[in-house]
DNA sequence: TTGAAAGCGCTAACAG
DNA sequence: CTGTTAGCGCTTTCAA
């Protein structure tokens, strides 16, 4: 008898009321015996053959019916805009490790930047019982999918993106201090025309990019000329590389560039190859974020190093604060990056 | 009290009840108009009025609820060794693409390498009610938690990794080909004594790239010298610095270097710039995979380019599948890649 | 300390 | 065509 009951449940998994039987109590108790919180109710030898029993079955609890139970998934919701670009894989990761320290898991979702779609996610995400969310899509300023899930009651924290109001948290980089290291650098380069390929005007990162760098330049004495900065369509090779013949076009001199972020000054690269201008030795270039291999280009780029991994983490920490207390206080963390100084920028001439 | 009502749901997802309340029929009503299979078997005015309503008060299905009812949770889940290297994130969009279209989502997980660990997570996926599961850790070739799977009954799905039994589906790169392609095109160019670094001896893609160059040498009538073959200890730029240190230290000679991957083949890059040798004038060099920024470091890495987003969304079709047949047979499918030839490869002096 | 019973939201027989 | 009913696996009152 025994013997077929657990050759049937080879299968599936098994349950609680399997394993209450097999023990010969009550569901009930055997729940109570599995939850270290509730385990001291029961008594010590019933509490020690429940956990036997789980142990020798296999025992997995069905999260999903817990969830329906409680209310609570231990499920949270990461979307980004792409996983491909390499700048999430380490907010992920960051994200991910702490959260399973916690034991939750991630949801992870692309909306490709897509405003509609984003909002399709987070609904789904809602019918999945997603305990939070963490929006890592640096994209539009106005968002209303962030809209909704504040409506919604979902506790949300950023990445890379602020918002204007203080109903939610954030973590972002100091783009003001990493713009103004940049800056400094050239300056003491002896660079003082230098042009900024800002990203789009409706990101966040776009817009507080390109004011860090006209504070920069002012609080340098420099002229900020908004003839030397352009708006990339994208944060793109090809959109930085667009962008920078957008500049060259203007015919306003400059001896060196920072773009918004590598992928733009990869792109910035091409531009001033075809236009026959060298890097460094024409224009030093920077770029933003520290992408992979950028190291090994040629030039090797200089550029400003983001924790990626520790914002992701921070974020997952500032959730998981959030789920435990929702009242408490909504915080922007912000982290500094680190100017990488490599062999793309150079003295000016 | 309709007012009341909503408000009372404004914060809390609606439900189906409260949907059939609103509209006032019975929730069985509403749960088939709501269905496309179902829909049919119900009066049109009746599932116009329902799709109003659900729509109406923005009805979202808890798919907990369903899952844990029907024992299908339309998710499945991908396990990665690590998400932060270049490879995996194509994979990764592949199979979510495929997936998206089919209603189904993704939970990731890495298992950094650890099998232990694996185990944990399959565990873990298999709480979460995950109808299959695609395993890209292209690691170790004898591995219990697939294993595991097998014996529960969860639909697996191999990507980069076969395995040695055929109850399980896999999608591989076409490595004798792509090799033999390496080969060829080096032997065109005049090489005769040609070394690989290899994988790690317990992955899979370290023993088939490294049979894969045995064969291709054999095949163009070359000396095929296991003492040209190094192993690396892992797939990362130390192991392939390391992994050249040593083949330099046998004192063999060659001119040109088949890596087992592109991050090995930096390495190499790397270890023989420190031996005073350039690239590809002493040494010419091929990698495996075809990283991003590869093409722009220098000089520009020759390389075997694999089809990763098309090979996550085989795997995904492959799944999906054996998801809705489980008797159907299983495949191996086999996406050939592509030489790139660029600038670490040059004649032979 | 343990058992009984209700119910989370949904689907799927079975009736009508 | 629609309503009734039961139950997925779990947690959590309420009793005993």
């Amino acid at each position: 008898m025994v013997d077929r009951s657990q050759r049937a449940t080879a299968r599936k998994a098994t349950t609680l009321k399997q394993l209450a039987a097999h023990v010969g109590v009550h569901v009930s108790t055997v729940s109570r015996a599995l939850n270290p919180e509730t385990r001291n109710l029961i008594g010590p030898e019933v509490a020690k053959r429940v956990l036997a029993a789980a142990n020798e079955l296999g025992y997995v609890p069905n999260s999903m019916a817990a969830a329906l139970r409680t209310g609570q998934s231990r499920t949270v919701g990461i979307l980004i805009p792409d996983l491909m670009n390499p700048v999430f894989p380490p907010f992920i990761r960051g994200i991910q490790d702490t959260l399973d320290g916690a034991g939750y898991t991630a949801i992870i979702a692309n909306s490709d930047g897509d405003k509609d779609y984003e909002r399709v996610i987070v609904q789904k995400m809602q019918a999945r019982f997603v305990a939070g969310l963490i929006m890592a899509t640096a994209l539009y300023r106005d968002d209303p999918a962030v809209g909704e899930c504040i409506e919604k009651g979902i506790p949300v924290v950023l990445i890379n993106r602020g918002v204007d109001n203080r109903e939610i948290s954030a973590v972002v980089s100091d783009d003001g201090a990493g713009i103004a290291a940049a800056v400094e650098h050239l300056v003491r380069l002896g660079h003082r025309r230098i042009a900024h390929a800002a990203g789009p005007p409706e990101t966040y990162t776009g817009m507080m990019r390109r004011r860090a760098f006209l504070n920069a330049m002012q609080a340098s004495g420099l002229p900020a000329d908004e003839d030397l900065i352009v708006f990339a369509s994208g944060y793109t090779v090809p959109a930085g590389r667009e962008a920078l013949a957008a500049l060259l076009e203007r015919g306003k001199p400059f001896s060196a560039l920072i773009a918004a972020n590598d992928q733009l000054a990869l792109g910035a690269l091409d531009g001033l190859a075809e236009a026959g201008l060298r890097v460094p030795r024409d224009v030093s270039l920077v770029g933003f974020n520290d992408m992979p291999l950028v190291d090994r280009i040629d030039p090797p780029l200089t550029t400003l190093r983001i924790q990626h991994y520790e914002m992701g983490a921070e974020a997952a920490r500032i959730l998981l604060d959030e789920l435990a207390d929702p009242q408490r206080d909504r915080r922007t963390v912000m982290l500094e990056p680190q100017l990488i100084v490599r062999g793309s920028t150079a003295p000016a001439t």
